[in-house]
DNA sequence: ATGTATGCAAAGCATTTGCATTGCT
DNA sequence: AGCAATGCAAATGCTTTGCATACAT
């Protein structure tokens, strides 16, 4: 299993690596949008906008929630971004793992994980004039302890 | 793929059916409950709560969102529905079918399907640290027209 | 200046809750 | 009477929106 922090930076990316990153999709790159970035691609794993709001409300102070969400949007639309919907909770939350992949959910701790598609192979064998052209997996289960 | 309707009783159940089959779980069978087991049983197809509410608004009148919300978590406890949380809406959708299945999603038309786990195979290759316990897969996609 | 981004507060929307009322047994 | 079920309305929680202000180029 991908432990979520894998693909993240290993170390914190500075601001002048994430103004990159924001230039490169075409993201102009705000002071707001950078603390963002910071939080969701060093610090977070799998925050929803409130989880972001409450990292800014400690290091970016006046940051606003509309722009909390408008962030999000835009990232999610720039491709930085995925925003998960998942049966576990009301609350959307934001995955910074653009690649394929599946989510796994320790039901003891409400963790989250990454499954890559090597870990869960989904084999279709659905009528011919079916095409589908998106598989979402979501696991549920335990990491016994050793 | 599994027809949604086909799960369901062909033609629609009597009162007194409706009635057995809340005793035979222990719920009892009020008008309420029986009117809101009638749609969801016979005619309704992945409904949600405020299909649910919209259809008793026409054919049994006075009955409240919150008998709506409550007899459908009354149905769930009793094992006679499955509430699903999907990510292509914000909405619960109730569903008839409580084997195991996974659900396709026509992205063209909005419209949900069931789909049976032969049709569907997950096959995991988990750290063996990890037991699994549930799976739920959420197919996107078109349906070709012949 | 001009357009974009932000902040604030209010609105939306699905769902939940509290509580008084109704209706069985 | 006693207890469960219902109805009503308000509250909740997350997300979205409208609009005025501030910022950057």
């Amino acid at each position: 299993m991908i432990l979520s922090k894998g693909l993240k930076a290993s170390s914190p990316l500075t601001t002048a690596q994430i103004e990159k990153r924001l230039n490169d999709v075409g993201v102009s790159a705000t002071a707001q949008r950078i603390a963002i970035c910071k939080y969701i691609l060093c610090e977070a794993d799998h925050p929803t906008a409130e989880d972001i709001k409450n990292w800014t409300d400690l290091n970016f102070p006046k940051l606003s929630r509309a722009t909390v969400y408008n962030t999000l949007e835009i990232l999610v639309q720039a491709g930085l971004l995925k925003e998960l919907k998942l049966p576990h909770t009301g609350k959307i939350v934001y995955d910074t793992n653009v690649e394929e992949h599946f989510h796994f959910l320790d039901s003891a701790t409400g963790k989250l994980f990454d499954v890559s598609p090597e870990e869960c192979q989904v084999t279709l064998a659905m009528p011919k004039d079916i095409s589908v052209q998106g598989v979402e997996v979501f696991l549920r289960g335990k990491i016994s302890i050793k």
